[in-house]
RNA sequence: GGGCGGUUAGCUCAGUUGGUUAGAGCGCCUGCCUUACAAGCAGGAUGUCGGGGGUUCGAGUCCCUCACUGCCCA
């Protein structure tokens, strides 16, 4: 048997096979969408590109439901380009080393082994960080392939290959050699467990409960005088170098420029005055430890104070004559605490909310330390960066990201570049052991570029991962370019089109991508040759920024809160297109998603509801078959469309998915991802389901040869309808669609894909044509009859399934599409006999509407009550709004200021009021 | 402390430049196994659009203010 479908939907049966096909086929290669060009008449030469490039998941990650709506919404745009056909698709897949995560993973499976990396040494380390990354790298790329992510597998990058790794190289020599790049000791933020700088957005602030301690400090050679600071991390007193007041503060004026002999170190130091004190906080007068806070370094450089660094990398008093050596930073608060106390020089201990910086990374509280770090001048990158997107070369949307973009672009900071880690780049420079001065090349250099010396040594440090990712747009296309010419790929897709990425990441990746992509594509002419502009240089043209995905409760997923929804397993239960679905329809931009599988089952339900739609489709297909009949299959660009004299219901469908098509292709151009699946799901239930489908059954009878003919061209244009449907759903459920576009072609389907088939195109040109198809008008005044005579059986309860008399009341026109269509409404209204009449026998229970009137002869009893309530309730709300509109009506500023279109509306409406509410009005009195 | 959002049906959310009497899905209630689908069909109920004030012929939509709430930055 043909046209074959299992009577259940089994989505993770067909969808595992897909994934798999798809890869084999290596259908989304650049390259092999010639496929969809040919079927619509070959354009492909000479295509402009429509270019994304995924934001690289960490090589140690797994799938979380972040990533999975990012990646549906980029699926379901580039599976839409491709299929549109206008533009060479490329969405370009890979992974990111990750340097501290990678790290601490393999350090941790050598920690199993009882090892260190410093054990192995750093050759080795790599090595077996190598061997981890073959082994279980690829598992979130793998992820990807089973939920059918359609990126060309062939271009898959990795942020440590030669390629990217020439061009980390290449960029950093450069920016050395145009002066941005410098080093210097500055205070940064250093995570002692991961013994290494991190940068200010890896540090995570979080408010906590903590303690302010008052400690006197006496003065220098006047005993029993003294000063009492206040601090928060009494511990770093061991690198104190001053205590700094404010000038105007009274309290201690006559102590400016006094010496304080430091308590538990011996050392003395100055009482400075500057007005950056507050005199409100603590005591009024602070302690000042340049080596251990930003603060206090800045006013150490103004104050030309030495800063001494009492920690080591790991958070350990390093002071080696201090009997605090060794001794980790909290161990050593508690110790000076008591010993303080001891001495009698702890005045008090408070409570204190403080907010405290912690190691996004491995959570332990973040130590700002004074150490020597590379550093990216960012300013002359940054004012491109702002140049770019203030003349529109970059949109974002939604568009309020612009503003935050802009505000952080302008008050940026320069950027701590090297990181103390073994995995990743490493800083191309060479330390001098005789001038100490660095040497930074393209090559491994012999000498020492200042002194000449010969022995100079690699730097230890890595690069920031994300100095290599800011590179991507540019790296993974070939940059950078030998002889100075773009490479054809190059050429080709640079600026890609389009950055979909979610916004704790705007400053991390999407702002540094737009800095390094506007600078080192600068000099890198047009493919003709010509100077590239500013707007040339983006790295893409839109950004669109998607929310969160919290929990169905709305709280933000976290493994401590065990909320996790995991998205394989809900993938595994209800199907990637179910799950794809849900994501897409509440992707409305700026929101949050509440992630709630309830809405995943309508959407499986949904699934469900198409895919035995098309087995009724199947079903009449082998009957028309048997009956000799074949019906022709095509997937064109150009919808179906229906001759003037077919049945109402085929000009109706047609016209319905007419205005589909519009409204998805306009809202899938505006990135509203929910308005497109809506306009889907209402689509597929609502209109062909429920009232396509329904009617048709009366027209699909093969059996006897004086039907035939009608019902081939039914099945005609059933198949056509469903055909192109499936084509305008694929981008959004491609596994499903893919199933049944297969099966309907009996697995002869003139591409290998649905996905390479031409996406519909609507002959509309705006909304308002889309809803003015006179087949949308005429057959909802059918839908009206067909629904109010429903109701009124319900009311007064006839059976489901007993045929009833209908007598009705309307304009000429009403009865003569009722005559017209009397098949189709008595058989989905139940009617025995369609009675038309000037006016309704009394005592039956009536339904109105502005246009008809009808009424059902049936001995079953009226509920008097629940219809008095019904009535009055309609009574009540017609009331009001006819007040409403004749207050607007009889407003002489409401006729002259408000459009022609509107007054005209309302009058009419105010018109059909008065009639309903009369018949309203009678009913009630008949009760 | 600075900045940016949000508050619409029981829940999650739409609601274009102000314009006719505010929508969807899910959930809920009632009746149906009507041979594509009970993951279904049919019918039904549900809102002072956070409070207050203002602009306007007209405000869910614009302005002010208050309340609650979320996020980012310091």
């Amino acid at each position: 048997m043909p046209h074959e479908l299992s009577k259940a939907y089994d989505p993770t049966a067909i969808e595992d096979r897909w994934a798999e096909r798809w890869l084999e086929d290596q259908i989304f290669a650049q390259g092999a969408t010639h496929q969809a060009a040919a079927v619509k008449d070959g354009v492909s030469a000479g295509r402009s590109a429509y270019t994304l490039l995924l934001p690289p998941p960490n090589v140690t990650g797994r799938l979380h439901m972040g990533h999975m709506l990012n990646q549906t919404e980029m699926d379901i745009l580039t599976r839409w380009q491709r299929m549109l056909g206008e533009k060479r698709v490329l969405w370009v897949p890979g992974t990111d080393h990750a340097g501290i995560a990678t790290q601490m993973m393999v350090e941790r499976q050598l920690a199993s082994e009882g090892l260190t990396r410093q054990q192995l040494g750093r050759d080795v380390f790599l090595e077996r960080v190598w061997e981890w990354k073959k082994l279980y790298g690829g598992a979130i790329l793998d992820q990807m392939k089973r939920l059918g992510a359609s990126v060309d597998w062939s271009r898959e990058y990795f942020t440590m290959d030669d390629q990217l790794s020439r061009a980390v190289r290449e960029a950093f020599v450069r920016l050395h050699e145009q002066g941005l790049i410098y080093r210097g000791a500055y205070i940064v933020n250093w995570c002692p467990r991961c013994q290494t700088a991190i940068s200010d957005l890896e540090v995570v602030h979080e408010d906590r409960q903590g303690k302010i301690w008052e400690i006197r400090y006496p003065i220098a050679g006047e005993p029993g005088s003294s000063i009492v600071i206040a601090t928060t991390r009494p511990e770093t007193m061991l690198g104190d170098v001053a205590v700094v007041v404010h000038p105007n503060d009274e309290r201690y004026m006559g102590l400016h420029g006094k010496q304080i002999l430091l308590p538990l170190v011996g050392r003395t130091i100055p009482i400075i005055a500057d007005d950056w004190v507050s005199r409100e906080f603590g005591t009024g007068a602070v302690k000042v430890t340049p080596a251990h806070d930003p603060n206090d370094f800045a006013l150490g450089e103004r104050h030309h104070l030495p800063s001494i660094n009492v920690m080591d990398e790991q958070g350990r008093i390093s002071l080696e004559d201090s009997p605090y050596f060794g001794v980790d930073r909290y161990a050593a608060r508690e110790r000076i605490l008591a010993d303080l106390t001891a001495a009698g020089l702890l005045v008090a201990e408070k409570d204190h909310a403080l907010s405290v910086g912690i190691c996004d990374r491995c959570k332990t509280v973040v130590e700002p330390r004074l150490s020597k770090q590379w550093f990216l001048r960012i300013k002359p990158l940054a004012e491109r960066a702002i140049a770019a997107v203030k003349q529109g070369a970059i949109r974002f949307t939604p568009d309020q990201y612009r503003k935050i973009y802009l505000n952080w672009m302008t008050n940026i900071h320069d950027w701590c570049l090297s990181r103390q880690l073994w995995w990743g780049h490493r800083i191309p420079a060479w330390e001098c052991a005789s001038c100490h001065e660095a040497t930074v090349a393209r090559e491994t250099p012999t000498q020492c570029a200042h002194c000449g010396s010969a022995e100079i040594a690699e730097v230890n440090d890595v690069l920031d991962t994300w100095f290599s990712s800011g590179l991507l747009p540019v790296s993974v296309f070939g940059w950078p370019f030998g002889d100075g010419k773009p490479s054809e790929d190059f050429a080709a897709f640079y600026p890609t089109s389009l950055l979909v990425t979610g916004f704790d990441i705007l400053f991390f990746w999407v702002a540094r991508m737009i800095m390094l992509g506007c600078w080192f594509s600068a000099d890198v002419p047009m493919p003709d040759g010509s100077a590239r502009s500013l707007a040339e240089t983006v790295p893409f043209r839109d950004v669109y920024i998607h929310a969160l995905v919290r929990d169905a409760q709305g709280d933000k997923m976290s493994k401590t809160k065990g909320n996790v929804v995991d998205p394989i397993e809900t993938v595994r239960s209800y199907g990637t297109d179910a799950v794809r679905f849900t994501l897409a329809s509440m992707a409305s931009p700026g929101t949050d998603i509440a992630f709630n599988v309830a809405r995943t089952e309508g959407y499986r339900a949904f699934a469900n509801k198409i895919w035995n739609a098309a087995r009724f489709v199947f079903m009449n297909m082998n009957r028309a078959a048997e009956a000799g009949i074949e019906i022709e299959i095509l997937s064109r660009p150009e919808l179906p469309a229906a001759a003037a004299d077919a049945p109402l219901e085929d000009r109706w469908i047609v016209a319905e998915l007419n205005r589909t098509t519009f409204e998805i292709n306009t809202a899938l151009t505006n990135y509203r991802f929910d308005e497109a699946a809506q306009s889907l799901y209402g689509f597929f239930w609502g209109s062909f389901c429920d009232w396509y489908l329904e009617i048709l059954k009366i027209r699909l009878q093969f059996g006897s040869e004086d039907n035939r003919e009608q019902a081939r061209a039914a099945l005609q244009m059933l198949v056509a309808v469903l055909e192109a449907a499936l084509r305008l759903l694929s981008p959004f459920m491609p596994f499903l669609t893919e199933e049944i576009w297969h099966a309907l072609y009996d697995n002869q389907a003139p591409t290998k894909s649905i996905a390479l088939a031409p996406y519909p195109r609507s002959t509309h040109g705006s909304t308002h044509a889309a809803s003015q198809d006179p087949a949308l008008l005429v057959m909802q005044q059918l839908q009206s009859f067909i629904t109010e005579t429903r109701a009124l059986r319900k009311e007064i309860g006839i059976d489901e399934k007993a045929e009833a008399p209908v007598f009705v009341r309307t304009e000429a026109m009403i009865a003569e599409m009722l005559q017209q269509n009397a098949i189709v409404a008595r058989r989905l209204a139940r009617v025995q006999e369609l009675h038309f009449c000037d006016a309704l026998p009394g005592l039956l229970t009536a339904r109105s509407t502005a246009v008809f009137d009808l009424a059902i002869d049936y001995q079953r009893k009226v509920d008097v009550a629940a219809e008095r309530e019904r009535l009055s309730k309609e009574i009540a709300r017609l009331e009001k709004g006819l007040a409403s509109a004749n207050a607007q009506l009889g407003n002489a500023g409401f006729l002259s200021k408000a459009p022609q279109h509107v007054v005209e509306g309302l009058r009419s409406q105010k018109a059909d009021s008065e009639l309903l509410l009369a018949k309203a009005r009678l009913a009630l009195a008949a009760l």
